[in-house]
DNA sequence: AGTAATGGGTGTATTTTTTACACTTATTTC
DNA sequence: GAAATAAGTGTAAAAAATACACCCATTACT
């Protein structure tokens, strides 16, 4: 510990200061301003996906300011210092998209020291899912664009954010195992196929039809409408929608949707 | 989001500056210089489970300083502003308990504003996994004490700590049905009575003493050994190790340990 | 030395779940 | 009306999960 210490004071002039003064004398001699442990920036950045019928695909900004003016990033920003993380999630992904009140959840943090050039920020990941049917992104505030991307055909992102989508689209591929994929990405009404195209799409293997339906239908959660596709596909296909109350019950008492 | 900024300025006087002067008129009002975003503490928090046979326990520390003095919490303190995450939660915890190297995984932010009562401090929770038998916990640096304690019989613990701790114990469970747990919480050698007591204590119940063997064994990285249990007990045990290798190989490919 | 007490150890039959697999149907387009 | 396309449907075989009860090796006691 005490090498530790040595280490970092000679470094980089900062320790530890107490607001007791009950110290060992062993350690007196670290006490540095607490001032000095209040130099970090919070950052929040938002993985928002979309489905297509076809690919996953996520929403990136393209930044208008420095740093990394004109790179591809995930919607991302400094959080207010009187501003709790969920909230400052919610708001940056409106202040660059106009996109609001998501489904969102927190997948991780990422510090590394020199991950940000303007200084220390820690910035902390969320996984937003949203039906691309219902948004129309702008960009807006800072961003000079914003556009969905197919995951297999991105460059490089600004910072660390290569890294953090990576994390995302693990995350995501997790969750899609313990609880059921769908309600947030799919239109409210949809049809077999689309839900088996977007597991498909998520898991990135290729599924059993029967299977699929026997196993996901057996869940209970999916309501049969009377209406079906209407569009200029070939047979028309039956259409269903989420039952939001027996989905609740399931994943309240633990499920698992592994397919 | 004009809304959202009015707020917060009449409220906190914080805001934005930009680093580029191509800003938007309607913009242009809120630059603030980018300073006050630099005011953020940032700590980590270590839920250190161990397992002495019978019930999961968690390693707290007695507070010796203000704030919440006197108080048990988990093993945690403020990040340098120059030391990466992962690097920092290992320090704590061995500045405050005298345990190092150990296998540590991040679980989860918390960033409530007023959740410290020092200044807005965010903190990163990490779940620790240990031998008890391998490390004798001792009180160092301003810890007055340090004791593993029983899930079950907690009191009030320092900042929002109960909260991390749950939210720490539910991955711990989550965790157990994806990969195989043991190599961190049991010694080198164990019995299978000892694993499975293991797996009751982290999932909260009572397993079928031949069908848990049957499903164990037959991942195929458990070693039977040549020794047995020679302890007071009754009938001596079968001793087992972890297969490493096995084990990797296991989880690079995803694996479902579900009991 | 014998006996009681304790936790260690083992196998099988039943049920449930998972998997593999191919043809018919309803619609549109030409 | 014929061709093309995606929608829809069932069964049998294999694998996995579950339920369940008794004997065994040692120590402690008398």
């Amino acid at each position: 510990m005490r090498r530790d210490l040595d280490e970092l004071i000679k470094g980089k002039s900062v320790a530890l200061r107490f607001s007791e003064d009950n110290l060992p004398d062993e350690q007196a001699q670290y006490l540095i301003p607490l001032e000095d442990f209040f130099q970090f920036g919070l950052s929040v950045d938002c993985i928002v996906f979309g489905f297509d019928g076809q690919d996953l695909k996520v929403l990136l900004i393209k930044r208008g300011v420095a740093p990394y003016k004109s790179y591809w990033a995930l919607p991302g920003d400094l959080v207010y210092p009187h501003e709790d993380l969920d909230a400052a999630a919610q708001r940056v992904l409106e202040n660059l998209t106009g996109i609001s009140e998501v489904f969102m959840q927190q997948i991780k943090s990422f510090g590394k020291v020199d991950r940000h050039p303007l200084g220390r920020v820690l910035t902390v990941a969320y996984n937003a899912l949203i039906r691309v049917e219902n948004y129309e992104p702008r960009a807006a505030f800072w961003a000079d664009n914003v556009r969905w991307h197919t995951l297999s055909e991105l460059g490089e992102l600004a910072f660390d954010h290569n890294e953090i989508l990576a994390k995302g689209v693990e995350k995501l591929k997790a969750r899609v195992r313990n609880q059921p994929l769908g309600f947030e990405l799919l239109p409210v009404n949809f049809t077999l196929n689309q839900l088996q195209k977007l597991y498909e799409a998520v898991l990135g293997q290729t599924l059993d039809k029967r299977n699929f339906r026997k196993k996901i239908l057996g869940m209970n959660f999916l309501v049969k409408l009377d209406a079906k596709q209407t569009k200029d596909t070939r047979r028309p296909a039956q259409l269903y929608t989420f039952d939001r109350l027996r989905y609740d019950e399931l994943t309240h008492r633990g499920f698992n949707f592994e397919l």
